[in-house]
DNA sequence: TCTGGGGTCCTAGGACCC
DNA sequence: TCTGGGGTCCTAGGACCC
């Protein structure tokens, strides 16, 4: 059975209200449909891989700096733990309720992500990684073996993906992006009430296809359950003026004026009202332009007063986002600085920035670390307690398809430069094969009392071997 | 004491050009 | 006296995402 036929039928019953005319009959041929699979609680899940004991019980994970919540277990949530929290404030409760908690392992998780997107590409060519825990995919090019419906299709990967990765996961299916994230939303545990609306024989768990609701009303209620800030591109911001319009659900903002919508939210906000009418208008993306700039900034774990120090913590992040640079076979034409005391609390403020284009773009990390320490010499201030710094590179291009310079002085002389891309090659592979922070620049600090505040992280259990637990 | 980090897109307005 | 129209590029700010 061809999965486009089932796609096709059920997502043709999506109504089509608020005077935008529905999409002619030809438009609707070979609709899309799109998954999304969306890993649950990822950065609790990773850690419980590798601690199986902690499986049913409450785990948080805390962002960088361990400043604050970003990812909880379903148990978690239900000691009323909210997203985004700072630690300090929630950790007395977190505690005495008998929360385990970490500070975020990115080595880990990028790295379990890999895996689990690895699996998703075995079962569809047009996987788009959409995140570190999402990726969508375009099904309905896929031919389905008989009897496959695209519910069963999903439930068959996340078996795979769970079975391979040990990360459960949601899939949602719908004929536009927006729907599908959406229908993602419906297949999470806590949305059990909306799932027993769908036929019995579409059910799978952890599953949910919008393309199998076929009568509109049962469609209009599912939408009615979700609020308009589950909606994909509605924030707080957006929330709050449509709130004031009588606008608070899905199905509400699926109904809404299209001039209005037009008006206060931009094309971006007209997308989404059409996405949710059943009209397509994001492609899957699977061959995004390349990036545009490469950020790398940290709060320090102390407050920093030395100026010394701020050079070791601009040194380090330098070399950090240089190397990223290189990883994408890009070279920068602008380098950028930033520094910043805390925003919160009432000690003396100040914040700058400052940037310097380069005659000739580069990824070699030395280069970029004497501009970088030369531009924070202009920006410091002496008096202050910095919390931040960042550098930012930007006006990217591809090393390999660089246009050469019309000034040979400019250019550097070949065999210079060239020298220098071997010996930034031969430190990215000491790196890789020994891992980061193996060979490092003397300039970044030893001592590094700015370093980032990380009392609860998990060892690298996936990417250094004396990491991993033995069996026994 | 203690509130992350890294991106994208859109719009409005100004400068400038022909 | 009369003061166009259309285009590009850049920047800042706002909004969103995970």
């Amino acid at each position: 059975m061809d999965v486009t036929v089932l796609g096709r039928a059920a997502c043709s019953r999506v109504r089509h209200d608020g005077g935008t005319p529905s999409a002619p009959a030809a438009q609707r041929q070979g609709r899309p449909l799109y998954a999304l699979v969306d890993c649950n609680s990822f950065y609790v899940s990773c850690e419980r891989v590798f601690r199986p004991d902690l499986v049913r019980r409450p785990v948080v994970v805390l962002s960088n700096n361990d400043g604050c919540i970003i990812a909880r277990s379903a148990e978690a949530k239900a000691l009323g733990i909210p997203m985004g929290a700072p630690w300090f404030k929630v950790r007395r409760h977190a505690e005495s309720a008998g929360v385990t908690v970490f500070s975020s392992n990115y080595a880990l998780y990028g790295d379990m992500s890999s895996r689990v997107m690895r699996v998703l590409e075995r079962f569809c060519p047009d996987v788009h990684v959409y995140s570190i825990d999402e990726a969508f995919m375009r099904l309905d090019s896929l031919i389905m073996p008989p009897g496959m419906s695209p519910e069963r299709y999903a439930a068959c990967l996340r078996r795979e993906v769970y079975r391979r990765t040990g990360i459960p996961v949601s899939v949602g299916l719908g004929c536009t992006k927006t729907l599908a994230k959406l229908a993602n939303r419906l297949s999470k545990q806590q949305n059990a009430g909306a799932r027993a609306m769908v036929p019995a024989a579409f059910r799978y768990a952890g599953v949910f296809n919008f393309g199998a609701v076929t009568d509109p009303d049962v469609m209009d209620a599912l939408l009615e359950t979700l609020d308009v800030t589950d909606v994909w591109g509605v924030g707080a911001r957006h929330a709050g003026r449509l709130r004031t319009w009588g606008i608070r659900t899905a199905r509400a903002l699926r109904d809404a004026p299209d001039d209005r919508v037009r008006r206060y939210m931009s094309v971006t906000g007209l997308h989404t009202v059409l996405e949710l009418r059943g009209i397509s208008c994001l492609p899957l993306d699977d061959a995004p332009p390349s990036r545009r700039s490469v950020v790398s900034s940290r709060s320090f774990g102390t407050l920093v007063t030395h100026k010394e120090h701020m050079l070791e913590a601009v040194t380090a992040y330098m070399t950090r986002a240089a190397e990223k640079l290189r990883r994408e076979q890009l070279e920068a034409h602008c380098v950028g600085v930033m520094i910043s005391t805390p925003r919160h609390g009432d000690g003396p403020r100040y914040a700058d920035s400052a940037q310097v284009q380069l005659a000739v773009p580069t990824s070699h990390t030395p280069q970029l670390i004497v501009r970088a320490r030369a531009l924070l010499e202009s920006i410091w201030r002496d008096g202050y307690r910095y919390q931040k710094a960042g550098v930012m590179l930007s006006g990217l291009e591809s090393a390999v398809s660089r246009q050469v310079s019309m000034l040979p002085a400019l250019q550097g002389t070949g065999r210079g430069l060239e020298r220098g891309r071997r010996l930034m090659a031969a430190a990215d592979a000491v790196n890789a094969r020994f891992g980061r922070g193996t060979l490092e620049y003397a300039a970044a600090g030893l001592g590094r009392p700015w370093s980032m505040k990380q009392e609860h992280l998990s060892p690298r259990y996936t990417s250094d071997w004396k990491k991993l637990p033995l069996v026994r």
